[in-house]
DNA sequence: ACATATGACGTAAGCGCTTACATGGTCTGG
DNA sequence: CCAGACCATGTAAGCGCTTACGTCATATGT
């Protein structure tokens, strides 16, 4: 009947009601023993004032947020954005809200984190997003972290993707081409996964026998720095038969500047990449595959247990990546 | 000195300092007038102890979450990760959080809508990812709601990027081409954008003198889904001269099935998308760039202005698109 | 019929802050 | 030398819930 602006507390159900807050919150909250008569009129004066407990009051009472974050350096690619969704899936389900933290290009990424770690039960940090002593600081709050595609801390769990299998299979895989020059292209110094990756990948070449590459030929993550640092690369006297790019990004752009040069791909250059984002599918980019998706769910199952309390020992874990071979590293009888 | 496990509280910080909570919480908050003595005593109780304000009793202290949120279908596609980044951007410089919420595939959407309303100042939608009813519901509990690439509901500002315009250059385009017989894929009732495309579409080929699409062929967002559907009409006897597709997913999946069919593009038969997303770019796909970022913020900023109070008019916005032209839809001069 | 167990509910103490108002001390001017 | 003004700080009342504990009435057993 009372149609005021302001949304009803649980003082007004409890009046409406004819009964005690304490009821009312009992009522609601399902568990403890109210007579079913009792109920029924809270629920009616509920219905009435629409009423909707505070979840900041909740939250106080209950000592946790319900809430969990999940920090990212963007979103723009869409690596991130399948973690993230795997993440939020599985959180949803396990009855967190998420919150979101994109840090790339914005001013003081640690004292976002700390700002976060004040409204959530838990974090996911991925990549090196922030420096390990803010991660020291957000466990030592007490809110318990997992780490991401990114060397572990303290005592976090840990979730990493595979590269040095994989590396390790596409590196065999070019060898069996017979390619003997190769490059990598990417920072190792920008993200732990292409450290692991450029490292992987060297290992992989000692291993099988191949001349060691050159330094890195450093550039960020996205297309058009790719681009430009494999058109230095190429330009040069002695070319790269093989680029083997960080991330699928950098790849991308590595195929552009062949085009440019007039070079074709696979017969003058090849190109691979790594992560499998859709455009590879479309670009013929031979590349790995990450599990994306479950990257993101094992973590937020994690971080759910944590929470929770569970004090069980630190874990590590590898997912396991797959070769994806297409075009861009040599001729194949495959389609797609 | 102390090392307790659980986080200090206002209290703590207070008695350590020597002074009442009301000194420090205004100490913390810059404002009032606090002796410059006592601040730094606080200040250094504060760094002894670890302190760090509980966001819960805050924002019940003052009212408000400091954070907002944002409903989207989906973050598969490119599409409304670039539009949540956008959005994320502006919500951090506002200083206000962000709550993320997909609903594609979820059970209840609706309740977790409304969950979600419990925890934000303020929301954004997108698309229809719930129903009119709800979205009236949020807005009856005094949460301002803002509307993106979706009709508007009540008096809730409404942001949307352009299909009309976008729709009539495209069929000018391919009009242009002296293509006759077309058709749609993609499924009007399956979302609002889609919806406007397909009416936009209609009525640019009749303001140009063509005949009339065929019903549209209905199918989902993804790629195969855009594959299955597309084979099917190219296998009609007298399949289309053009496919217009509701949006690019839905567009490379048509690009796949003209292949399976030996049926080049743009020679047999000519393919569009709508997004411009990055794949596009790499299957040479003719579409529509949308500003997806630039959606995302401003309909960053309207929600600020409304949380803050602002009562001004309802506003409606259309941002404008840009028809990008690739290989897909025809023999050009240009590159890439 | 009486002591006791049991069920249904109310009372009140927090949870950790912000802030209106009250208090007391120090200055200022006449 | 004192009233009034002004600072710096303390007091306490919330903000909207949950929940341990207390109370009262009714049901149970003998």
């Amino acid at each position: 009947m009372s149609n005021n602006r302001q949304p009803a507390t649980i003082y007004q159900v409890a009046a409406q009601a004819g009964v005690s807050i304490a009821t009312v919150s009992r009522a609601l909250n399902g568990s403890d023993t109210v007579a079913e008569s009792t109920r029924k009129r809270v629920l009616i004066a509920v219905k009435e004032l629409k009423f909707r407990p505070s979840r900041l009051g909740q939250s106080l009472a209950e000592g946790r947020h319900a809430a969990n974050g999940i920090v990212f350096p963007d979103l723009s690619g869409p690596y991130y954005a399948e973690v993230v969704l795997g993440y939020e899936e599985v959180a949803a389900e396990l009855g967190s809200s998420v919150l979101i933290l994109s840090t790339h290009g914005r001013p003081d990424p640690a004292g976002k984190v700390m700002d976060l770690a004040r409204r959530v039960d838990g974090m996911v940090v991925i990549s090196r997003t922030v420096a390990d002593t803010v991660i020291a600081q957000v466990t030592e709050i007490g809110i318990p972290v997992v780490l991401l595609a990114r060397p572990a801390v303290g005592s976090c769990d840990t979730l990493n993707a595979d590269n040095v299998d994989s590396a390790h299979d596409l590196v065999g895989h070019l060898v069996e081409h017979g390619y003997e020059r190769f490059g990598f292209l990417g920072d190792p110094a920008g993200s732990p996964d292409v450290h692991a990756r450029y490292e992987a990948f060297r290992a992989a070449l000692r291993a099988a026998g191949r001349r060691s590459p050159r330094a890195p030929l450093r550039c960020d993550f996205d297309v058009e720095s790719g681009r430009r640092a494999a058109a230095r690369a190429l330009r040069r006297p002695a070319r790269p038969e093989v680029l083997v790019c960080g991330n699928d990004e950098t790849a991308l752009g590595a195929l552009e500047a062949a085009k440019e040069l007039d070079l074709s791909v696979p017969e003058d250059v090849v190109i691979t990449g790594w992560d499998d984002v859709m455009a590879a599918r479309y670009a013929g980019l031979t590349t790995v595959r990450q599990p994306m998706r479950e990257l993101g769910a094992t973590a937020a199952r994690w971080l759910q247990e944590r929470i929770a309390g569970n004090a069980g020992p630190v874990r590590r874990e590898t997912l396991a990546t797959q070769l994806i071979v297409r075009s861009s590293c040599g001729v194949h009888d495959h389609k797609t």
